[in-house]
DNA sequence: TCAATTAATCTAACGGTGTTAGAAATTAAT
DNA sequence: ATTAATTTCTAACACCGTTAGATTAATTGA
């Protein structure tokens, strides 16, 4: 039942171990090669040729398997959140969104660029869907009230992207301090250093606290103070 | 003390009112260009082709007076926050803080995208390192702890910058529902409408409150959710 | 087994992008 | 008026997303 087509060399580095032979082109190929082009080239980098390259195929391939580029980049946003999963057991509402919030900012920290993904996209696919529906479903038993629901599920949503996205460029600046100086990171440093002591004093004194050594510890810290604020809603309800 | 080069036609629908001569190029009216044309595209539609043509000019001039596209949007971050201003008076923390969180929002949505300049950038103009300053002073004077200030400072600016962020995407939305199919607007309200009502109780319950009337009422609700939590950490330090 | 059909990929091109080198034009200084 | 400096333009490069149509491979039917 069907040969595969033999096309070897010039693949570069793709990290496909299934063998010698391509096998043919499927969305969920594509996917992954996708994803590991983003990972190693970041999502302003990432080509519709490049990705078609790392399968050893031609761009033009990759339309009859996908709409477009939106497209693609929609299909990488489902595939990222339908990986992540509600934790099991028994708990109370804090516990279980403080659980689902860490698999999430796992989720997003695996991935270059994921929350710009994330944000260009809308959720289609059952798994994202399902994960909204049961945020609203955890905070509703709570007891918070049916017109805050959605607002706090977005609070807290864009506090877990916006976080993981602000760790990334952490990442991405200690990354590119090492390097040239006309990188990111160490354009940074070299703003940082000049701050005139008079007129920055707190940031100056403040400066070793801006990324500490364990950002899962602050991200926790974070998240416990907005969910403190949540509960501030059952005593001074509004 | 130079004549201006005349150059009729073709110049688009620049708003430039200031006569019939072109003014010669500099970073202020490329600046000023590009905000106009960035509110008229958006951001992925904005080039460095078209921001010339409203300017009645080539693509390759801009170049004299910016280094490069990557330069010109950290123009446009600084340009922005240089316009927003801490409120005047003798007020607590928490009223300085809504005061400025308030005009941030109203920066970010004047502009469209911003919010995805300003997280593309770093601080480096005078007036936006100034913002952080301050900031970082009113949370001091408050009474957090140091090494807590620069990231409850991070959350703030999260907050804002996402909340800004849904809130464009529902005005793109409610402008894109009336379009096309394959708008994005339509393509929310076809997943919407489609959900299964077996498994989607909550977000078919809750559908009528994902948008508010009134924004700006439901952005000082989630962040006073957010002071409470702050609050939260004088009574329960750790 | 061979022909016809379907499925998948390729070639080639279109109009667009950021960016650069170097020619041309304009403005300022002598 | 001539030179020098500043500013803009022309032309090109390499890349991008996307499409139409030719080409090849796999499948089906006889």
């Amino acid at each position: 039942m069907g040969r595969r087509r033999i096309q070897s060399a010039q693949t570069g580095t793709s990290s496909e171990a299934d063998g010698q032979l391509h096998t043919p082109l499927d969305k969920e190929r594509i996917i992954r090669h996708a994803l590991e082009q983003l990972n190693a080239l970041g999502l302003k980098e990432l080509s519709m040729r490049k990705i078609a390259d790392s399968l050893g195929v031609k761009a033009a391939s990759l339309y009859y398997h996908v709409k477009d580029k939106d497209e693609l980049l929609q299909l990488l946003g489902d595939y990222i959140s339908d990986q992540l999963a509600w934790p099991e057991g028994d708990m109370n509402w804090k516990e279980r969104i403080i659980g689902w919030a860490i698999n999430f900012r796992t989720a997003l920290l695996s991935y270059r660029d994921s929350v710009d993904i994330f944000n260009g996209t809308i959720a289609t696919s059952y798994g994202r869907l399902r994960h909204i529906e049961t945020l609203y479903g955890v905070l509703a038993e709570a007891g918070f009230q049916d017109k805050h629901i959605p607002w706090l599920a977005g609070m807290l949503k864009n506090y877990i992207t916006s976080f993981a996205a602000e760790e990334a460029r952490h990442i991405d600046m200690a990354r590119s301090v090492e390097g040239p100086p006309e990188a990111f990171g160490s354009a940074y440093l070299a703003v940082f250093r000049s701050l005139p002591a008079e007129q920055f004093p707190h940031m100056i004194r403040l400066a070793a606290y801006t990324t500490g050594p364990d950002e899962e510890k602050e991200f926790l810290y974070g998240l416990g103070v907005l969910l403190d604020g949540f509960s501030a809603q059952f005593s001074n309800p509004h």
